[in-house]
DNA sequence: GGGCCCGCAGGG
DNA sequence: CCCTGCGGGCCC
């Protein structure tokens, strides 16, 4: 599969191929260095608001083909860590030993002033509550404390929880607007700024100026952002609310409660933040079930609503079922739609859990190593055919008979057969809209223009399986009913029917998929194959191979459109330029996936034909030899890296114990064969090649071919595993 | 060549 | 919500 990933200002997006479902995210993160030109320390990875951690896979976090992944590049240690911090805290290191003193006293309990939300890096309007001496004594400069904790309280965030913050994290309520006029580059101030969508209101961060435009017509201010925990430089933003621009305060200006009560108008104007909720845009008056009740969406008696510890949805205790008559003591409560699969939900920065549905998997019962995920196995949709509804029967507008495509998921993208594995498509009280011909029914005889077909069902699917042997009886419901209704004669589910009119029945879309191929030679040689509209003569119940009960149905085609496999046909694909589909980016992925293997293969053989060794003559000619066996591996690169294995597996297998070479001695004959086996053979007082029949000195050295040793480790790691 | 087994899409 | 399923890649 892959993904996509993005720099989280939106700057570079790169599509990272050939990722497993089990793909471990150090291994991504290897990926990224070129791609980046950042080390994995340096990068962090989220996805849906969570940090990818190492040790874990995609599969754990849930990542989808084509899904987004944001990386934000840690900045180097070398670098100055963000000019905001020095510039703008009144205690970091260089503002020195005078403050680092005297500094407290410039804070005190009452204080108005603005606080850092550590997580985001966005200022906040607060209050200092309280001033405590810090219990450890390692203040100092380089931690970036003066040694007090600042017990403070937002006005806006965290409700009425008090918060303890660093000194480096607080400064003098901003109050002084900035003029357009005024603003300089290389000035640092604080301006609202929103890095999920720049187009819109977001939070208040300290912003470098870096240019600035100032004409008739255009004014705009472009600034390096600090922002998150790390307070990363985020460049090249452009402020979006010129008018509101923030001096940052000096340290020890900042006002207290006191001289607000003394002079009221002096009482700084409050800062307007995103709006919390986007939906109603925090408009009091506006139902919102998003961040309000839930339930009714009423913000009524916010003091009788309980949030859940997991969704962080709210509810009116009146409004849930059932009701609640006091809010609830416990100190964590969830709703009840999160309380049922509290074991899927990872809370961030907690270790993952393993969910209830993935513990039921197979693969981690078994505690198999089988990877997956590359391939087009388990992709979704990446689009939806909306020229006919799902409901369409006949013929989709624009798809041509003979269209063909690799996939069965492309042929569900353009509509023409919807389900993703099913073979039938329809509605049991309605009738069926298309089929698939897989050969996966062996009496399904096929003889183009008309065809049987067997229905679904009657088959144990236990083991989340999608296919396997029928063992009961299939019968007239479901998808089976769905195509009975489609011949044009009464429903029966005893004993069938046969239609007068055929062609008076309703349209069938009949795709043929390329594992018809068994039984059928009108069945494409690769993919699948759109062949018209074929019609339903009969149907009836029947015993199949297997003894039991299956529901068979006779086809008929009806298409003014010539065949694929006719002349006609065959003349008609090639006016209208019919070729095979294939998915967005499958040729190309394919091709580096063989490119892949061409330069990993070649490497390796360099490596085995170059022996370290200080062989003599006889080393020599023997890996001369295998330099010919290497010849006829690397002929199968260009068929795709299984097909190499495949090859590479025949080639270098011990013919004693028919297994890969495990200690691969490569004899004088140029035959390999394990270590342990040419020594049986010698204990068996046999001095010849098992292969050749070669007579062999009595008292030959076997030297393992480490090489091809290497080599083979490679492309099989852990093979050895239980080997003597 | 054949068994295994995953997400996804669809209907009910 | 649950159940079903003529895919498709991996692994032996």
């Amino acid at each position: 599969m892959w993904i996509q990933v993005r720099t989280i200002d939106g700057k570079k997006t790169v599509r990272v191929d050939s990722l497993s479902k089990l793909t471990k995210i150090e291994e991504l993160r290897k990926r990224l260095v070129t791609l980046f030109d950042a080390q994995p320390s340096e990068q962090r990875l989220f996805y849906r608001g969570k940090q990818l951690e190492d040790g874990h896979t995609l599969f754990d976090y849930d990542v989808g083909l084509n899904d987004l992944i944001q990386l934000m590049i840690r900045i180097k240690a070398s670098e100055p860590i963000c000019a905001s911090t020095s510039a703008a805290s009144p205690s970091t290191g260089e503002s020195s030993d005078e403050s680092n003193s005297s500094d407290k006293e410039n804070k005190e309990v009452g204080d108005i002033i603005d606080a850092r939300d550590v997580t985001m890096g966005a200022w906040f309007e607060a209050e200092i509550l309280e001033v405590v001496k810090e219990e450890s004594e390692t203040s100092n400069s380089q931690n970036q404390t003066d040694g007090f904790i600042y017990k403070i309280q937002f006005e806006t965030r965290y409700e009425d929880d008090v918060v303890e913050m660093k000194s480096k994290d607080i400064r003098p309520r901003a109050r002084h607007i900035l003029k357009f006029e005024d603003v300089k580059e290389g000035q640092l101030i604080m301006a609202n700024y929103n890095y999920d969508d720049p187009n819109v209101r977001g939070f208040w961060y300290d912003c470098l100026i870096s240019r600035k435009r100032n004409t008739r017509t255009t004014k705009e201010l472009y600034a390096t952002l600090y922002i998150g925990s790390d307070l990363m430089p985020l460049e090249n933003c452009r402020l979006l609310f010129i008018s509101e621009l923030f001096d940052i305060e000096k340290p020890g200006t900042q006002l207290t409660k006191k001289d607000l009560m003394l002079d009221p108008s002096a009482s700084p104007a409050k800062r307007q933040n995103k709006p919390e909720c986007d939906h109603c845009q925090d408009n009091p008056r506006r139902k919102c079930k998003h961040c309000a009740c839930c339930v009714c969406g009423g913000k009524n008696e916010p003091e009788k609503q309980v949030m859940c510890d997991e969704c962080d949805q709210a509810y009116h205790l009146e409004c849930l079922n059932p009701p609640l008559t006091a809010v609830p003591q416990e100190d964590e409560w969830y709703c009840p739609e999160c309380k049922n699969d509290e074991n899927e939900v990872v809370k961030a920065g907690e270790k993952l859990k393993e969910s209830k549905k993935k513990a039921k998997m197979a693969s981690s019962k078994n505690n198999t190593s089988r990877d997956w995920g590359k391939g087009m196995a388990c992709v979704g949709r990446t689009k939806e055919c909306t020229i006919v509804p799902s409901n369409h029967y006949g013929p989709v507008p624009g798809v041509e008979v003979g269209t063909m495509w690799k996939f069965r998921v492309q042929v569900s993208e353009a509509g023409v057969h919807r389900p993703h594995v099913a073979g039938i498509h329809g509605r049991e009280d309605d009738g069926a809209f298309s089929i698939v011909l897989s050969g996966g029914y062996e009496d399904d005889a096929d003889n183009g223009d008309e065809f049987y077909y067997t229905g679904s069902g009657g088959r144990d699917l236990s083991g989340n399986k999608r296919t396997a042997e029928q063992s009961c009886d299939q019968k007239l419901t479901r998808m089976n009913r769905a195509l009975a209704k489609n011949c044009n004669a009464p429903i029966n589910d005893k004993t069938g029917a046969e239609a007068k009119d055929w062609k008076g029945g309703k349209p069938v879309r009949v795709v043929r998929n390329c594992k018809g191929r068994k039984h059928s030679k009108y069945a494409p040689e690769e993919g699948n194959r759109y062949d018209g509209i074929y019609k339903i003569v009969k149907y009836w119940a029947e015993k199949g191979k297997s003894g039991f009960l299956v529901w068979r149905y006779l086809l008929r085609r009806d298409d003014p459109a010539p065949a694929p496999w006719t002349k006609e046909g065959q003349k008609r694909a090639k006016e209208l330029g019919l070729a095979m589909q294939y998915p967005d980016g499958y040729l190309e992925s394919q091709a580096a996936k063989e490119k892949e293997a061409v330069g990993e293969a070649e490497e390796i053989k360099n490596e085995d034909s170059a022996p370290k060794t200080k062989g003599r003559k006889r080393k020599a000619k023997a890996d001369s030899v295998n330099e010919k066996l290497w010849g006829s591996v690397l002929d199968k690169v260009a068929e795709g890296k299984q097909k190499f294995l495949q090859r590479l597996e025949e080639i270098f297998s011990c013919i004693c114990c028919q297994e890969i070479l495990y200690k691969p001695v490569t004899l004088q004959c140029t035959h390999n064969f394990c270590k342990s086996c040419i020594s049986r053979s010698f204990k068996a007082e046999v001095y010849s090649c098992p292969a050749c029949r070669s007579d062999l000195p009595k008292d030959m050295a076997m030297p393992i071919n480490q090489n091809l040793a290497k080599v083979l480790a490679h492309f099989y790691p852990g093979y050895e595993a239980g080997r003597v």
